[in-house]
DNA sequence: TTAATTGCGGAGCACGTGATACATAAAAAT
DNA sequence: ATTTTTATGTATCACGTGCTCCGCAATTAA
């Protein structure tokens, strides 16, 4: 590899995961250049040279959001033997992870959706791609389960996947608004009572 | 009354009434001066002399939604006999309100809560305490119809007024990302069966 | 050693923001 | 009529934004 000139003198992993922060704290348009450049230890020219602008910066964020804190999406749809398990540790694991006091709270994907505005509408469109990826996800493995015979035959895994989704932002909305851990479980719990039976 | 000096050469009222459209279609950091005052037709100004400054607007108009599009609220845990019946309504009522494909979508206390940036903490309170006015206004309501002895003693009425909050906040968000009427619906009649029955 | 390549920091650019100063216009009070 | 009060339009202001230019430092290639 050897590479030819000056090598870099920050971690590149480091600062995007501090830029993650920023933009999780703040939002796509919050995060001010300055805000950044600050958190991540750099000068604006180094971050451009690095990222090459905010957008991909953000976008960069994003993927690194969705491999860390917010992988528990898919692995947990991944990892539970039945469908309505599989959700209702969803919730579970979205209540603690949206509740955490050490992290900006709430979800980084959610949040930006809401808050960025019309004028960056390539970023609202790759959040929206992210989410209806999420949604996607909720309603395979509840279709998945229905071919198991886990779920009878007129339940509606769209629209269950669709209500599932919309729990999940309001609870990324109300912990952003500073809901506890235990308020964002007895949601989880209560939207679990939607799981058709049989 | 008689005003001394010169009168005003626009209508208040609908001057606020598109201001409010805009900061329902931008959120409150994204709505311009620029963009607000050619919606409302008037110059600065004008506007600084009637309403204040930005933020005095904004509140105005936010009150002035809570007065209009967002007086349904209110109106319908009033206006149902039993608190199951108003709830069930006020989801009907919010799924129509919130996809009116002749309105900015969604709903402009929720959007706004999750777009205002941190930089603005006083109109991220005042929004706040709209928001817990709200779920407060369903607790209670609730409450009367558990102490009538429509819902069964152990029902939880705070727990059951944050779950249908955060559905709320959740359906707001999915109609801003495109949902239409018939998916809140679905949503809206998922979330009913976390009625505690009896 | 010399040249080429790449990263770094500070200064600053063009632009859009919220907000205002100023002169003027239109009404009531005297 | 003259003065006082209020509204309006234009032309800005100071500031923060995302972004870049330029001179220099640090490394490899020849």
């Amino acid at each position: 590899m050897a590479s030819r000139g000056r090598p870099r003198e920050f971690d590149t992993d480091a600062a995007l995961d501090q830029a993650m922060c920023a933009f999780w704290r703040h939002g796509y348009e919050g995060a001010s250049l300055r805000e950044l450049t600050e958190a991540m230890g750099i000068s604006p020219t180094s971050l451009y040279a690095a990222f090459g602008d905010k957008k991909a910066l953000f976008l960069a964020a994003v993927d690194r959001y969705l491999a860390t804190h917010g992988a528990f999406t898919v692995q947990t749809l991944e990892s539970e033997p039945t469908a309505r398990r599989a959700i209702a540790r969803l919730l579970e694991e979205a209540s603690e992870a949206y509740s955490d006091p050490s992290l900006p709270g709430g979800c980084l994907v959610s949040l930006n959706s809401a808050q960025c505005t019309d004028r960056y509408r390539d970023i609202k469109a790759a959040l929206a791609e992210r989410r209806a990826a999420t949604e996607a996800a909720i309603r395979d493995r509840i279709a998945r389960g229905q071919k198991a015979g886990e779920l009878r035959q007129n339940a509606d895994p769209d629209a269950l996947a669709g209500f599932y989704a919309a729990v999940m932002a309001g609870m990324s909305d109300l912990a952003r608004g500073g809901a506890g851990r235990q308020k964002l479980e007895r949601i989880a719990a209560l939207a679990m009572q939607a799981w058709p039976s049989d």
